[in-house]
RNA sequence: GGUCCAGUGGUGUAGUGGUUAACAUGCCUCCCUGUCACGGAGGAGAUCGAGGGUUCGAGUCCCUUCUGGACCGCCA
């Protein structure tokens, strides 16, 4: 092999070169004896001239047969803008054919052929396509930045296992089977949480690693059975350090991939950023808040908002400007249908247009509560009001999820805009109906305010933590927190959890020993790799950004794993076959 | 665990109870010396995801199931 370009780099300078390119046959073009193929490499495309005596070497060519060829750049007769090649072409003296290919199942060249699932089963196939290749090569870039980047801040790179011990406390793990000791299982990481904290104690100070993840839980648009974080640590430091890194970070990405200088990273409390959004994960590529309007109810006739408060539920309401047209009798009648879909009893709309109000509740409020929600909403012609009456949590997240969805059916939201946001001050516990007990918001190692220490167990539901998430255009980008690294601190968030200490050692044993002997204080953060790749390639599509992804039952289409296994594996692993009814 | 959408030649679609399932593209053969979404002529290729039911008759209606997708729950 003695290739000397790229078929993409090739210029109207080149003219005259001899060259030897290498490629898969994009498209062939016969006229007569007269043959045109383009020629695609990584790099790019470039069409390739055959004449009458070389036509003999080529016709039994198809598409993507791989080609090395030998010639000559010459400036084409008629150029072809539409192609970074399009001044030159190759006059072909010499073809070699490196391989045959089979008809492929779907047609490379043509970019949009194809639904994703045939595009999986032949995902090899898909990847000679320019734009999810494209996607890779970012995800390469983006992770040199990223280790250049904390390397120079004097990280260190360490690699955790993947073999770990099952701690059942949050997402639910994927299990291995110990052939060694039989009935017992390893577990594969949902982070490297334990191991790099057991680095700080282990004096390393500032870790990071590019991690790889793994939690057996239901798919969505943005979820990957396993996935990449880019887990970070760091030893004495608190949330100003570990905000002020990440934020250095980001716009160094930002400004290498996207050629953009970030604004400062506003800061929201968990609470204000429900109230205000809905959400703790808001947009804020737009505005149109949400507004606590419970107050104006507080002596109302209307039964259904009074019952909501009597049981100590909110109204909340939103603004769409200039919202009264844009909306059909049917188009409301699907935002019913969609705020059911998160609990919400029911969504109510008021309509104001040249002083008077119609709409859903206009005949159950009363003049003053109307003219109440006007000023307190400074509403003007033709805005629309939403109205969720509810239990809060679910009148918040339902206005958000519908706020979100308008801010994308009513294109409020700048497509170029970057928007970050840092949420902060999140509970320090969730109460879970099912277990019937307080479970740890973030994880149990997660600190908690230092002024909410004595809540951890008189008054748990208002226990603030110093965990913190990084928001980005909607999405969760990254978690983090500040870590526990007080033994007695992290038995009383035990106990807060209903873990008792004989529980917790037997869980965390290993961790909990660890923090005996001079833990510093340390905190960090784990980045969603495709989150931030897919914002930076612009898909909403996590499977987009990954080599080889799996479907949202967790299969691979191209492998089909999961599969059974040979009843001597299961004997092997003392593992019965498993019954399938 | 739940809700919703989709499944028709290799690929992508049309077909809303009635002849031989249509179109585009790809594939094969032939023609063509300046195409680049090349063009022209011809050809092969589908038990309409699977199973059951309703009907004189089902790609079409009903039930079950499988697969893919989106969402809720879940994801410390």
């Amino acid at each position: 092999m003695k290739r000397t370009h790229h078929n993409g780099e090739l210029r109207i300078e080149n003219v005259n070169a001899h060259v030897t390119l290498c490629g898969w046959v994009a498209k062939r073009r016969n006229f007569g004896a007269l043959v045109f193929i383009d020629l695609r490499d990584r790099e790019g495309l470039i069409q390739l001239v055959f004449d009458e005596t070389m036509a003999d070497s080529i016709s039994e060519v198809r598409n993507e047969y791989v080609l090395q060829v030998d010639g000559i750049v010459v400036e084409r007769q008629d150029k072809n803008p539409k192609l970074a090649t399009g001044d030159i072409e190759i006059k072909v003296e010499h073809v070699q054919i490196l391989n045959t290919a089979k008809t492929t199942p779907i047609i490379v060249a043509d970019e949009t052929d194809a639904l994703e699932d045939t595009r999986l089963k032949y995902r090899y196939l898909d990847l000679r396509r320019a734009p999810i290749q494209a996607n890779l090569i970012l995800r390469h870039q983006v992770t040199m930045l990223v280790r250049n980047y904390l390397s120079d801040q004097g990280f260190i790179e360490v690699e955790t296992p993947i073999l770990c011990k099952s701690t059942p406390e949050g997402a639910r793990d994927y299990l291995v089977p110990s052939r060694i000791t039989p009935g017992s299982f390893y577990a594969l990481p949902q982070s490297p949480q334990l191991y790099k904290q057991l680095l700080m104690i282990g004096g390393m100070e500032k870790y990071f690693q590019i991690a790889r993840c793994f939690r057996d839980e239901d798919l969505r648009a943005d979820r990957q059975p396993e996935f990449s974080q880019i887990d970070i640590e760091m030893s004495f430091v608190d949330e100003e350090d570990v905000w002020s890194l990440t934020e250095g970070l980001m716009c160094h990405i930002f400004k290498k991939i996207k050629h953009v200088d970030l604004d400062a990273f506003p800061r929201l409390t968990y609470e204000e950023c429900m109230a205000r959004f809905g959400s703790d994960k808001p947009d804020l590529r737009f505005g149109m808040e949400l507004n606590d309007i419970s107050s104006i109810f507080s002596n109302t006739s209307f039964q259904v908002f009074k019952n909501v408060l009597d049981d100590g539920g909110i109204v909340n309401a939103m603004v769409v400007k200039q919202g009264t047209d844009q909306f059909s009798r049917k188009d409301l009648d699907k935002l019913q249908e969609f705020v059911k879909v998160y609990n919400a009893k029911a969504l109510a709309y008021l309509k104001y247009d040249q002083g008077a109000f119609s709409g859903s509740v206009h005949k159950v409020l009363s003049d003053e509560e109307k003219q109440a929600i006007q000023t307190q909403l400074r509403l003007e012609d033709k805005d629309l009001v939403f109205m969720i009456g509810d239990r809060r949590k679910i009148a918040q997240t339902a206005m958000g999820a519908l706020r979100s969805k308008l801010g994308h059916s009513l294109s409020l939201i700048d497509e170029q805009a970057y928007r970050f946001l840092w949420v902060t001050d999140f509970p320090m516990f969730e109460y879970s109906e099912e277990e019937d007990r307080f479970v740890a918001a973030h994880h149990p190692f997660t600190a908690p305010n230092a002024d909410d220490v004595d809540k951890l167990m008189s008054d748990p539901a208002h226990c603030m933590s110093r965990a913190y998430d990084l928001v980005l255009n909607g999405y969760e980008l990254l978690s983090g927190s500040i870590r526990i690294h007080d033994q007695e601190l992290q038995a009383k968030v035990f106990e807060a959890i209903g873990m008792s200490m004989e529980e917790a050692k037997n869980k965390f044993g290993f961790f909990l020993d660890a923090f005996q002997y001079g833990t510093p204080p340390h905190g960090g953060v784990g980045i969603g790799l495709e989150r931030l790749i897919m914002i930076l390639a612009d898909t909403e599509n996590i499977r987009d950004v990954v080599a080889f992804p799996k479907t949202a039952s967790a299969s691979d289409l191209m492998s089909e794993a999961p599969s059974p296994v040979y009843d001597e594996q299961l004997k092997e692993l003392h593992l019965s076959t498993i019954d399938k009814e």
